[in-house]
Parts: structure tokens; C-alpha cells; sequence
RNA sequence: GGGGCAGUAGCUCAGUUGGGAGAGCGCGGCGUUCGCAACGCCGAGGCCGUCGGUUCGAUCCCGAUCUGCUCCA
């Protein structure tokens, strides 16, 4: 390993200081990282420190700030395969990056990386190269002529490394990054090729985005209303860079966890090719899981979850490699901890939790993999009688696709046996299985009451006056869209979706759901279905009940009372849910989802264990006391800082918003919430918890209703206990209970008392049974006919009788309401010569039915009761042959 | 969103040409024993996830649905 004297050694805590005090002094605004999960819902995680900022570069908000920079943590798992064999792979990394929207461009941009990597970092200039886009002669003479950068040092690359677009359309321009010579000193020629394919000399320490065109359907480039800069440089390369390793895994970054690991694996970093990646791979891993279940993220088989379920499953998997057979990846957790504190504080604070619910999935993983065990054992066993050395593939593939067992572990263990698996067959069922997931994905519909985005965009923000009333007159109507087009009007019948200027209907979100209720004009009533919400542009789905609107008619909004008032019941009762259980259970809960309708609440919560009867009752009634004392419920608007200095709960991410509402209730709870909400929560009246589950490992959900809802419920329960009263006659509810469960003992031990009598009452007849035996060519023929017998008890006569008989058919016919039955039994000893199956088949088939069994007892029904008897004598003819 | 597997006693599970619901552990009682461990004997405990269809008859076959596990997106 090679130490670059002349590199100042700095840590990353001290890096990712310096380099937004660097940008703050040159006016930036410095933001915390945004959480892991994006305010979007296109995106599966914040990939990139731009994320954030998305909507400032698409001019879809109004613009408080034009200079921002911040330290972003980002989740990357597209090639998670080659985590851990390369040098700069990670899952979890963090992007320093600084951001200009309309603000300076590139000349700026520029200037600032290059002062900051040279000055700051003091990374010397001759081991920098610069890269440009072909065209990009702005940026070239930038860099020569202002920058003074020799022009051997400069390469003009192409469309794959230098041009940055989001997708087909929209923002895009050219980029210009800053490469790091790991091999600086050296007096050879360097071209242009090199810096692009020869990664192990040249690291990419810094991406320079110019945004400045926006790309067309068809391909051509016209100009952006803005010139933004993106920019990004790894805090991990950063960190390689300035402490001299060539690889980021060397960086105090990632080495403590490596070393905690190989200690406990009681092994040493360096030693072993195959070790080492496996150590990488827990290093890399234990950081992303850490933040992603700090950031809410939690197991589950689908979405966010899943990639979080399979990050720690590799890591666990590793850990095998390395020796583990207990759970090991929880008590890494406070390794990265111990590093990333300083910088995360809030996620340092959820440690137990997060350490919690990691434990949990590796000891879950632990149990998938004893069953694929078991399976892989008598896979094996089966081979080695074979005497096959090979796996099918697709015995394999089950194995990962049903059990969820690693191919890595299911190849390892038949090493153990000097066996292996059709790797390529494997592979094959992997890519069908691939394919047909891909298929039913497309077959998606598109939703056709969407509003499309252009139509959106060219309106003004929806001014929502539904927190203060019900109704509001003089709205106008801004757009009326049918099929996903805008139309001039809407007439009787029609369903459209409707955008005005304001209105009082609350758009769905923050789990709260849509008002429902009429806008009137002058001709026009229109009855709304729902109402949601995009970016900020409240969206009416309304029938048209009578006349007809056109787009700039005014009109007056009304809101149905009734259900909003329910729903304000429910929602601020959420509020309240959420502080008893956070006092009951501990601070670590937190809101995983909700959902506030006027029908009821539910509310989806973290904590490990499943609720105990008792805490749910004992949740239920904190709400309640709380409710009894009445307390006024205070709304206030308030800057996100100012917010977050009076201790609200923020339940989700911050959406680089000016103004947020905080919602209190005395002590008792503040959150901010968009929603909205009573006056006084003594209006929820009674607050019922009608359910109380889990929905994934380590997230509950309780279902509680309110106001009208719960006491309909008190009085459908009274109802029910009254009637119950009435029938039991009584009027005293613990005699009610007592009078049950008598009955229901009685009852059994009644019915335990009638079989045995009627079986006694077959029994004491055995003996005349058997006298009444009819000798059929040396066999026995036994037939009996009951009415209303019970089928147990007729079995255990037959029973009796064969075990005394030799010899000997037996057929029992019943009748039991309706139907007949046939029961026959031909003894042991005579199986050979009399088949009971087929004995009965014939018997039923007079009475119009069939049936058959095994040779030695058989069942059959039938319908016509009136020739039960004829069936019986069919019997002998049968013995008979 | 799509596919695979599973749902049977308190727990872990067995149960095929569709025809009498089982084992082990645990629990209760009795016994051998000074006592414990151990063993033996007896016993309680089941709408075979739910609903529908086929059938004379379904734990079993078919369909739907719910729940859990798992892979893919």
C-alpha cells in the first residue's frame, strides 16, 4: 500500500466538514441529509445527492434558496453483485454535492471543486486530470485558460461518460469530471483511453452536471428557463483519496467494521482472497441496513423491504463463509454507529432499535435455511443412492425460489459431498422466471383519471381553505380533464376530474382520504367521489349530476359535513394513538403508514413483539382519559426549522417546503401533520380499538373507530348481549355467561351419553346378529338395516362383528334423514375371494346411488330408502358370484 | 404486480388409487422409586385455514378467498 506523502491524511468526519463549510462560505445553504426514501414515489431510494432536489431542478416548486450543498446518503443496489470484489462498489454511500439553481454555472462550479480539492483536501495538482464532453468548449477553456490547466491534462470524452440525462426527456447538459492519479510521478503519456478504461490508476473523484438543455421527444435539445449545477464527489473515494489507500474499503470508513468482523471470525483482513470479500461485503452491508431501518425502512418480501430483507441475507450468508453460525451482523450495528454518529445523530439515537430488528431477521433467515437443510439432506441422500454427483438445476432453483435457501450455501454444501449443481440450468429458470415477472408488469393500465403532467404543470398552486371551513364560494374553474385530456366542458353524466384556483376539499394524503361532497354553480351541480392531491394541485374526481360546467366558471365547494367531521375525528385520534403508544411501549414507535377515513383508523406502527392484550386495552384507555379532559387542539404555521426546535415529531421526510403546520394537543402530543383536525378532542367521543395485528415482521397495525362509528358499536354489542338475554332468559350478563358454558358442557357430555347408549343398543344385538348370519356357499352373510343411526356407532358394530367373524360378509345399511347409507366388511380372511367395494357398489346401485372403499370395508349412499331391502338381498347375490 | 410452497392437537409435523384423523414433544392422572431423573399405563385436547364445486362420500380432487413463507419485478 502506498502512502501519498504529500496528501494531507484527514478522517471523514473531518472531510465531510470541510467540504460544507467550504460551501456555506461561498453562500450555500448547508441541508441534512435527506432520508433514504425519497418524497417520490418513482424512485425506490435516494440514488444520487440530487434527489432531493428534483423538484428545484424541474421548477416545480418556487425557489427559496438558488445555492445548496449537502453530505446525502444514498442507497445504490443495481450491481450489488460486485459489492465486496471491487474496490469502490457500495450499497450505502454518501455524496457530497452542491447545487445551483438559475445561480451561478459553470465557470463557478468549476473554480470551487478545484480550490477545494487542491486547497482544502491539498491534493496535489499534477495528480489531477480533467475531463470535458466533446463539444463542451465552454467548459475546456474554463479549465485552460481561467483554471491555467495544462492542456495534456484535459480530455474531451463522450456521450457515455460526459452527458448526463434523468431519462429520455427532460433536463439535461454536459458534464466535466476530476480523475485522481493513484500512480502520480510517473513520466508517461497519458491519453484520454486511460483515464476511461484504467480504473485501477485513475479514480473519478468529482461529477460537474451543467443542466442546461431539455431534451425533446424526439431527440433534440432545446434550452432549459434555468441553468442548474449538480455535482457529486463520494465521500468514500474523497476519503481513499486524501488517507493514500487505493481501495475505499481502506478508509476509516469501512476498515472498523472489517476489523470488528474479522476479530470475531478470528481472522485477519489481507489474508485470504476469499475471506476478505466476504468481510467487504458485511462492512458494505451492515452500513446500508443500519440506515435503512434507521431511515423506517423494515423487512418485508416486496418494495424497499425486500432489497433491505436481501441486504441483510448476503450479509448473513457471508458471515457463514467467515465461520458464523450464530447471529453476529446486530453487533455490528454500533461499530458503523460509533463512526457515522457524529454526522447522523438521529440514527445513532434509534440504535437498540435498529440493532432489534436486524437481530430478528438474521434469527427469521436462520429458520428458512435449517428447512432448506433439511431438504438439501434428502436431496443429497437421494443422489448418493443414485450414485449421481450432480444437482438438477432445478432442484436447485426450487430450493432458492421456495425456500428462499442461497445457491452459494446449496453449492458449498454439496462441495462438502464432492458434488455439484447444473449451474446453467439454474440460471435458465432464474431468466424464465425474470420473464414472465417482466410480462405481467407490463400488462399494467394506465390510470385514466390521471392528470397529466402538463396540465399540472401550467396551473397555479390549489389554495386549500378547508382548514378553517366546510365550504367556499367563488372558486374558479381552472381545467376540467376527461381520458386523460383537457376538455372545454363537462356535461350531465360525465365523469371528469375537475382543478380550481381554491377550493375546501382536502386532497388525499398524510393516510388522510379525499373529501367526498358537491360543488354547485350556477347551473351546474357536480357530485365529487374523491379528492387527491398532486404537487399541490388538488385534484376534484366529480360526476356531473345536472347542467354542465366549462373551464372559468365560478362555483362554490361544499364538502360533506357529515364524513368530514368523522374523518377529522379519526384523524386527530390517530394523534393521540400514536402518543399512548409511544408511552406505553417505548419511543422507538414510530409511523410505518396510516390510513384516516370516515369509517375508521388504522394505523401502522414499528415495534418488534406483538401487542399484548393488556397493552392494547391499556392504549385504548390513555386515549379515552386523555378525551375526557378535553384538551384544546392547537394548529400553528411555522417554518420547518422552527418546527423542528419545538421538539414536533416529523413523521415524514421534509419536503424543502417554506411553511409547515404543527399540531398540538396540550402535553400530550405535536406532530406535524397536514391534515385536518377538531378543535378539542373531547369531540371523538368514545375512541374503540377494533383490531390490534402485525403486517410484516416488526410493524403492527391497530384499527380503531370514533365518534358515531364506536357508539353504533356499543349498541350493535348490547343488542346482541340483550338477545342473547332474552333466549338464555336472564337478565343478569354473568348468569348469561354461566348459563352458557353449562349448556355447552351439557351438551357434549349429552351427546357423548347418546352414542354410547345407541352404541349399546347395537352392541347388546351382536349375538343375534350373528345368529342371523345366512350361510351363502360356505360364507357367512350378515345384513342389518337401521333408521337414524349414527354413522360412528354403525361403524363400531361392524367392526365388532368382523373381529368375531371368520369368513364372513357383513352389510349395514342406515338411513339418516334423507339419505342411506351402506356400510360393508368383508372379514380377513376371505379378501382374496370377496371384494366389500364391489359387494356395496352393487347394493346401492338399486337404490339409485354408488360408493366403493377398500377389499375389506367399504362405504356407499344411496336415495331410494324404499328398496333397502332389495339392496340387501343383492348382497347374497353377490357372495353368491 | 407475477410465480412457487405451506396452512391437520398447545408445539413440531406425518397422513395417495377419495372410504374409519395419527406420531413425537408438551399437559393431566396413576404406577415403579426414599426422592429426583427415567420408564410404564391411562386420559384430555381437532368444524384437517375459510367458502363453494365435483362425488353416495372430500384432510385428499377442482375453483375462489384469507394468512404465513419465498423468489422475481
Amino acid at each position: 500500500m502506498k502512502k501519498l506523502k504529500e496528501t494531507q491524511i484527514m478522517n471523514s468526519n473531518e472531510l465531510r466538514k470541510l467540504f460544507l463549510q467550504f460551501f456555506a462560505e461561498r453562500g450555500h445553504v448547508i441541508k441534512p441529509s435527506s432520508s433514504l426514501i425519497p418524497d417520490d414515489a418513482t424512485l425506490l431510494f435516494t440514488v444520487a445527492g440530487m434527489v432531493p432536489f428534483k423538484n428545484y431542478f424541474l421548477s416545480k416548486v418556487p425557489l427559496t434558496f438558488t445555492r445548496a450543498a449537502t453530505s446525502q446518503k444514498c442507497i445504490r443496489t443495481n450491481d450489488i453483485d460486485n459489492v465486496g470484489r471491487t474496490r469502490r462498489h457500495h450499497t450505502f454511500f454518501e455524496m457530497l454535492g452542491n447545487f445551483s439553481f438559475g445561480d451561478y454555472f459553470k465557470e463557478e462550479a468549476i473554480k470551487f471543486h478545484w480550490e477545494f480539492l487542491t486547497e482544502v483536501v491539498k491534493i496535489p495538482k499534477d495528480r489531477l486530470y480533467v475531463t470535458v464532453y466533446l463539444e463542451d468548449n465552454d467548459a475546456y477553456d474554463i479549465w485552460t485558460q481561467k483554471m491555467k490547466i495544462p492542456a495534456d491534462r484535459i480530455f474531451r470524452l463522450g456521450k457515455d461518460t460526459n452527458f448526463w440525462e434523468m431519462g429520455t426527456v427532460g433536463p439535461c447538459g454536459y458534464c466535466s469530471e476530476i480523475y485522481y492519479d493513484f500512480e502520480g510521478g510517473k513520466k508517461d503519456v497519458v491519453t484520454g483511453r486511460d483515464i476511461e478504461t484504467n480504473d485501477d490508476r485513475f479514480l473519478e473523484v468529482c461529477n460537474l452536471v451543467f443542466t442546461e438543455f431539455d431534451k425533446r421527444a424526439d431527440g433534440t435539445l432545446g434550452a432549459l428557463k434555468q441553468k442548474n449545477i449538480d455535482t457529486g464527489m463520494g465521500l468514500e473515494r474523497l476519503a481513499a483519496v486524501s488517507q493514500g489507500v487505493f481501495s475505499n474499503f481502506e478508509t476509516d470508513l469501512f476498515m472498523p467494521m472489517i476489523k470488528d468482523v474479522a476479530e470475531k471470525a478470528a481472522t485477519v483482513y489481507g489474508k485470504d482472497p476469499k475471506t476478505d470479500i466476504s468481510l467487504r461485503v458485511i462492512a458494505d452491508h451492515a452500513r446500508g441496513v443500519t440506515f435503512l431501518i434507521g431511515d423506517g425502512v423494515l423487512p418485508s418480501n416486496e418494495g424497499r423491504g425486500y432489497i433491505l430483507r436481501r441486504l441483510i441475507r448476503r450479509a448473513v450468508r457471508h458471515g457463514r463463509t467467515l465461520g458464523f453460525r450464530e447471529t453476529f451482523l446486530y453487533k455490528v450495528v454500533p461499530v458503523v454507529l460509533h463512526m457515522m454518529g457524529e454526522a447522523y445523530p438521529e440514527t445513532a439515537q434509534r440504535k437498540d432499535y435498529i440493532t432489534q430488528i436486524i437481530k430478528l431477521e438474521e434469527e427469521k433467515f436462520q429458520e428458512t435455511m435449517d428447512k432448506g437443510l433439511e431438504i438439501l439432506n434428502q436431496e443429497i441422500e437421494m443422489l448418493m443412492k443414485s450414485k449421481t454427483a450432480i444437482l438438477p438445476g432445478e432442484v436447485a432453483f426450487k430450493l432458492y425460489d421456495t425456500f428462499g435457501f442461497p445457491i452459494e450455501i446449496t453449492e458449498e454444501i454439496l462441495n462438502e459431498f464432492s458434488m455439484s449443481t447444473d449451474k446453467v440450468k439454474f440460471k435458465e429458470c432464474m431468466e424464465t422466471q425474470r420473464e414472465t415477472a417482466k410480462k405481467a408488469w407490463k400488462g399494467m393500465s394506465v390510470d385514466e383519471h390521471a392528470v397529466p403532467e402538463d396540465v399540472i404543470k401550467n396551473l397555479p398552486v390549489t389554495k386549500f381553505t378547508g382548514y378553517t371551513g366546510f365550504s367556499e364560494d367563488g372558486c374558479k374553474v381552472l381545467a376540467i380533464v376527461k381520458g386523460g385530456k383537457k376538455i372545454a366542458s363537462a356535461h350531465d353524466g360525465d365523469e371528469v376530474s375537475i382543478l380550481l384556483d381554491k377550493t375546501s376539499f382536502y386532497g388525499e394524503g398524510g393516510g388522510q382520504m379525499g373529501d367526498k361532497g358537491i360543488i354547485t354553480g350556477p347551473d351546474v351541480e357536480l357530485e365529487v367521489i374523491d379528492t387527491q392531491k398532486t404537487d399541490d394541485r388538488y385534484i376534484h374526481r366529480v360526476k356531473v349530476i345536472k347542467g354542465s360546467v366549462q373551464e372559468g366558471n365560478i362555483v362554490k365547494t361544499t364538502v360533506d359535513m357529515d364524513k368530514r367531521s368523522a374523518i377529522m375525528k379519526n384523524h386527530t385520534g390517530t394523534h393521540l394513538l400514536q402518543a399512548a403508544l409511544r408511552d406505553i411501549l417505548g419511543s422507538h414507535v414510530e409511523q410505518a403508514g396510516s390510513y384516516v377515513g370516515d369509517d375508521r383508523l388504522r394505523f401502522d406502527f414499528t415495534h418488534y413483539a406483538a401487542l399484548s392484550e393488556h397493552e392494547v386495552r391499556l392504549a385504548e384507555k390513555m386515549v379515552n382519559k386523555w378525551i375526557q379532559e378535553s384538551v384544546p387542539v392547537e394548529v400553528e404555521v411555522m417554518s420547518v426549522e422552527d418546527a423542528k426546535n419545538t421538539g414536533a415529531m416529523a413523521l415524514f421526510e421534509e419536503k424543502y417546503k417554506g411553511e409547515v403546520r404543527v399540531v398540538s394537543v396540550g402535553h400530550i402530543s405535536k406532530e406535524l401533520c397536514a391534515g385536518t383536525h377538531l378543535h378539542n378532542i373531547g369531540e371523538i367521543g368514545l375512541f374503540k380499538i377494533v383490531s390490534s395485528a402485525s403486517t410484516a415482521a416488526g410493524i403492527r397495525r391497530i384499527e380503531a373507530i370514533t365518534g358515531d362509528a364506536s357508539y353504533a358499536l356499543v349498541l350493535e354489542n348490547e343488542g346482541t348481549i340483550k338477545e342473547l338475554k332474552t333466549v338464555f332468559k336472564t337478565s343478569d350478563t354473568n348468569e348469561l355467561k354461566e348459563k352458557i358454558n353449562k349448556m355447552l358442557r351439557e351438551f357434549k357430555e349429552l351427546d357423548k351419553k347418546v352414542n354410547e347408549v345407541k352404541k349399546a343398543g347395537m352392541m347388546k344385538d351382536v349375538d343375534e346378529y350373528i345368529a342371523q348370519a345366512k350361510d351363502v356357499n360356505g360364507t357367512k352373510v350378515i345384513t342389518i338395516r337401521f333408521t337414524d343411526a349414527d354413522k360412528e356407532a354403525v361403524r363400531a358394530l361392524g367392526d365388532v362383528l368382523r373381529e368375531k367373524m371368520k369368513k364372513t360378509v357383513i352389510v349395514i345399511a342406515s338411513t339418516a334423514g334423507e339419505k342411506i347409507s351402506f356400510l360393508a366388511m368383508v372379514t380377513d380372511d376371505i379378501t382374496d375371494k370377496h371384494d366389500a367395494s364391489k359387494i356395496v357398489k352393487r347394493a346401492a346401485a338399486i337404490c339409485g346411488g354408488g360408493g366403493g372403499g377398500k377389499k375389506n370395508m367399504a362405504e356407499a349412499g344411496g336415495k331410494d330408502a324404499s328398496k333397502i331391502d332389495e339392496a340387501l338381498l343383492e348382497v347374497e347375490k353377490a357372495v353368491r358370484g
